[in-house]
RNA sequence: GGGUGCAUGGCUCAGUUGGUUAGAGCGCCACAUUCACAUUGUGGAGGUCAGAGGUUCAACUCCUCUUGCGCCCACCA
């Protein structure tokens, strides 16, 4: 006799049970030649990352896989970290050190990335604890971060070797600037949205006539300082003949010429462009293409520059208006029409991108997205859902180089080096020099460019010792697109323990994540695996919705519209908040969340504890489990099926799991449990529940149960279990199941078809129908509960009137009659409510009084649906075109469910009949 | 501009390869409290599965188009 409270209390379990699993090593995985591996890397959430609830979605299906397939056996690898996450740490640092009145700049590089690491040392570790609080089983011993020296080791080792294969080199280009982070940005980090601007059109007059003009068109009318060309459709009537004459460019009065360009879009604006080379990457393009001259206005931080004359200083924003302004005086602005545009924004801080020319880094992508595209169409690694493969495809099909360079100062420093003197000379060159040849221009940047993992003491080239270290640090993604093989130590293979981890676990499984993170991660991770490890770095990739709230918003701080995943667990519980994200998250469909939805979580947790507290209390100590009745000539209807229920929905959880229908799953659980085992198994057998079968068989169900719903709700099915356990399990030699000590490192249930019996669950279905139509038929008639119900039940069918007398006790407690008589034949009666079941006459009858005339209505109601439903049967089977081509087992199926409605029509109409 | 997802009872959504009596949770109505559980139980009301056309013996399910909403991508000055 166990006792329990009469609600689940998750405070009073979770920190208890998690430590023990801790303390106990259950989450450590080695490799185990005798086992399958099964490894997932955790997406390293950033070092400032707070736990939200897109992070406790991506980690409970992540712990259910994983907690899933180390129950079945498998030698599984939960491999966690966190990731620095460059930019945006930097950018919580300075704003603590801005509290102490600091700049980065104040502290100087090095005293500002000791910050960092001390922030990161304090601070870093925070998501790791909400990950535990989630649950989640990751081998916490393995953490990695993406900075760690070894770790740092391959970043170096890549780009070196991407470097010695030629695919990285540094350019002057026209790129994604941020000017509050002031550094570059890779074109996946500045996501374009709409604003709504305005086109403005500037009269730019002819140098030899100022009278004269050309209007352009533009949404940047402040770039226009550093306007080196205007340029025009080649086909363009209005303007074929002032191509080449030279224009006076508006407040700077600088010439500029006028030239052809198939680029120019006739019908747009006026189909006059003004040419910024330095501030538009199509401009830049065409002013390379033309031997333009490049000429830069803005400072870093998106003020005016020198070269802006008056307007220097001036923040972007604020020169647009003003030249504007100006412009305006000087009779040179048109008109103004409001244009919606589109621009990106810094995926950290949300400020508009200026395009800007400046040197970095890149890396050729597409020599590594070949094979990476070749890999998924041959069906190497699948998407799940599928339609995310054509996503892939085709940005891996129009694949830009990557711009690889930042200009912040936590995150890996490039491994570049420059010799002072032989830059002298490399410094010659100008990106606007357009004499010399690619090679040429290659090689004059090159010049003094060492790279090596470690700086030089001397120039290999001159002898030099004065060398300094590239400024710039990588993208943040630069490291992380090598995380399945790089957390393991990669390249590093000095200790035979490592090597081991890599060769065991990598390949990975499966690849949890956000479709966001596509481009960012995933595609970069399958290029980086096939290039530096020869190998896919995984084989799935689930891609899981995104968490939105109730009007379908992006849930965000500043939104203001997050729930608290930590808030959700003090009030419901940790088994609660996953079982009910898990079982509204539809594959790969946006989860709209309100915080009402996690009461049914919790409503489940309560319902399960009760259910396992009504067996617990009532297991007699003595029982001896293993007594199921295998048989299927068991005369213990009741037992067979629940145990045929179970086993089908276990079948069934085991097969979503496999295909990561979680949502499925974890319904299948909650109706087995609530709908099958609570509302009818217990419900049958409480009159029976001394006999030692019922015993037996109430609790083998619970126990596999619980360990079926583990992965899902690790917590309440742990709390549970140690006390079921307690009573004694099957013994584990008989069963082939291991049975640890904790429910995590016991088996996964074993199938059982042998107890799968699709006949016991049609014959059981009878009787709750049966018992249905009794409890409806009372409603129906108003009969109050305390009144006594008898009723006879007629049927003509011998092996029902066996099924029903067998089950007589269950039917007469669940349907609360009195006296209860199954017959052979019927026999009309005055004062009887007779309903129709299969065959049978359903015969209600009590002493109270009875609305009669409400209840033939309703008899009515159901003979006019028998009536029209064997209509559509007739015509159906009158057609010869479905009784010759669809399948024969569906013709019998029709015919046969016809010959019954046939048969209820005529004993309905007899019955209303004689109540007449 | 291209791609993609969604439209199913009052609300939020499930629905596997086309074959049911179209489901669930919440909400609503009625009844029930010495029973493991009111974080409960029993019964009930509520749907022409967005619209139009097509394929098929058979369409919520497949195809085409239309409408509305959402997301992603794009060198729309």
């Amino acid at each position: 006799m166990i006792e329990l409270s009469k609600q689940y209390n998750p405070k009073e379990t979770e920190d208890t049970w998690y430590k023990y699993w801790e303390e106990k090593g259950y989450f450590s995985a080695q490799p185990d030649p005798g086992k399958k591996p099964f490894c997932i890397v955790i997406p390293p959430p950033n070092v400032t990352g707070i736990l939200h609830m897109g992070h406790a979605l991506n980690n409970t299906i992540q712990d259910i896989l994983i907690r899933y397939h180390r129950m079945k056996g498998d030698s599984s690898l939960w491999m966690p970290g966190t990731d620095h996450a460059g930019i945006a740490t930097q950018n919580v640092v300075e704003k603590a050190i801005a509290k102490e009145g600091l700049k980065r700049q104040d502290l100087g590089r090095e005293k500002f990335v000791e910050r960092v690491w001390q922030w990161k040392e304090q601070y870093g570790s925070t998501i790791i604890r909400q990950l535990k609080k989630l649950g989640a089983s990751c081998d916490w011993e393995r953490t990695r971060f993406t900075m760690d020296e070894e770790y740092s080791k391959a970043v170096i080792t890549v780009f070196i070797e991407l470097w010695d294969k030629g695919l990285i080199y540094q350019g002057h280009k026209v790129i994604n600037w941020c000017p509050r982070c002031q550094t570059a940005l890779s074109d996946e980090e500045a996501p374009h949205h709409d604003l709504q601007g305005n086109l403005y059109y500037l009269k730019y007059p002819f140098k030899d006539n100022p009278d004269e003009f050309i209007t352009v068109a533009t949404t940047r009318p402040e770039t226009m300082l550093g306007d080196t060309a205007v340029a025009v459709n080649p086909r363009d009537r209005r303007y074929k003949k002032y191509i080449g004459r030279v224009l006076a460019l508006p407040l700077v009065n600088r010439g500029i010429k006028i030239i052809a360009d198939d680029m120019v879009d006739k019908r747009f604006g006026t189909g006059a462009v003004k040419v910024t080379p330095a501030h538009d990457p199509n401009d830049y393009a065409m002013g390379t293409k033309h031997g333009l001259e490049f000429v830069n206005v803005m400072r870093p931080d998106g003020r005016m520059n020198e070269k802006a004359g008056d307007y220097r200083d001036m923040d972007r924003f604020e020169a647009r208006e003003v030249i504007i302004e100006d412009l305006k005086e000087k009779g040179l602005l048109e008109k103004i029409e409001p244009h919606q545009l589109s621009a990106g924004h810094c995926y950290r801080c949300h400020t508009i991108i200026e395009p800007y020319l400046s040197k970095q880094w890149f890396v050729k992508m597409a020599p590594l997205a070949k094979p990476a595209i070749e890999a998924v169409k041959k069906g190497k690694i699948t998407f799940h859902p599928r339609r995310w493969t054509k996503v892939y495809l085709s940005w891996m099909e129009n694949i830009q180089d990557w711009c690889i360079s930042r200009q912040i100062w936590w995150g890996h420093r490039l491994p570049v080096y420059y010799c002072k003197s032989c830059r002298k000379q490399a410094n010659e060159f100008t990106v606007d020099s357009s004499q010399f040849t690619e090679k040429e221009k290659k090689d004059k940047e090159n010049r003094g460019v060492i790279v090596a993992a470690a700086m030089p003491e001397k120039c290999p080239v001159c002898g030099s010792t004065e060398i300094s270290q590239e400024e710039d640090v990588l993208d943040t993604w630069f490291s992380s697109w090598l995380w399945p093989f790089a957390a393991f130590y990669w390249p590093d293979d000095s200790s035979p323990q490592r090597r081991k981890d890599l060769e065991y676990f990598y390949p990975t499984a499966v690849l949890v994540t956000a479709p966001e993170i596509i481009f960012f991660w995933v595609a970069r991770m399958i290029m980086a695996g096939l290039e530096f490890k020869k190998d896919l770095p995984f084989k799935d990739v689930y891609l899981h919705g995104t968490v939105r709230d109730r009007e379908g918003k992006k849930m965000s701080k500043s939104l203001g519209n997050v729930i608290d995943p930590l808030e959700i667990i003090n009030e419901y519980g940790t088994d609660a908040l996953r079982f009910s994200l898990i079982s509204i998250t539809a594959q790969g469909q946006d989860v709209f969340l309100s915080k009402e939805r996690f009461e049914q979580g919790r409503n489940f947790c309560n319902k399960i504890w009760n259910a396992s507290r009504f067996i617990l209390m009532n297991l007699d100590q003595a029982v001896i489990a293993a007594d199921l009745p295998a048989d299927k000539n068991d005369p213990d209807m009741i037992s067979r099926w629940v145990l045929s229920r179970f086993y089908s929905a276990l079948k069934e959880v085991s097969r979503d799991l496999e295909t990561f229908k979680f949502n499925e799953a974890a319904n299948q659980l909650y109706s087995f449990f609530w709908h099958e085992f609570c509302d009818w198994y217990l419900e049958l057998i409480k009159q029976d529940i001394k006999n030692p079968r019922v015993q037996a068989v109430m609790r083998h169900v619970l126990d596999n149960f619980l360990r079926a719903a583990h992965p899902f709700m690790p917590f309440i099915t742990e709390e549970l279990w140690q006390r079921v356990k307690d009573t004694g399990l099957p013994v584990p030699q008989v069963t082939g199941e291991a049975i640890g000590e904790s429910i995590m490192v016991s088996s996964w249930p074993k199938e059982r078809k042998d107890l799968i019996d699709k006949k016991i669950e049609g014959k059981m279905s009878g009787i709750f129908e049966l018992i249905n139509v009794i409890r409806n038929m009372r409603s129906e008639l108003e009969v109050p509960l305390h009144e006594t119900v008898n009723v006879k039940i007629c049927t003509g069918d011998k092996t029902k009137i066996g099924l029903y007398r067998k089950l007589a006790p269950q039917i007469q407690t669940l349907a609360k009659v009195h006296d209860l008589h199954i017959m052979p034949q019927y026999v009309q009666a005055r004062g009887e409510f007779v309903t129709v079941l299969s065959g049978a006459h359903i015969v209600i009858t009590f002493t109270g009084e009875a609305d009669a005339q409400k209840f033939r209505q309703k008899m009515g109601q159901k003979i006019v649906k028998t009536e029209s439903e064997i209509r559509s049967k007739e015509t159906a089977l009158a057609n010869d075109n479905f009784v010759k081509r669809a399948p024969a087992e569906v013709v019998e199926k029709e015919r046969a469910r016809l010959q019954e409605l046939k048969g209820t029509l005529i004993k309905l109409k007899a019955v209303r009949d004689g109540l007449a």
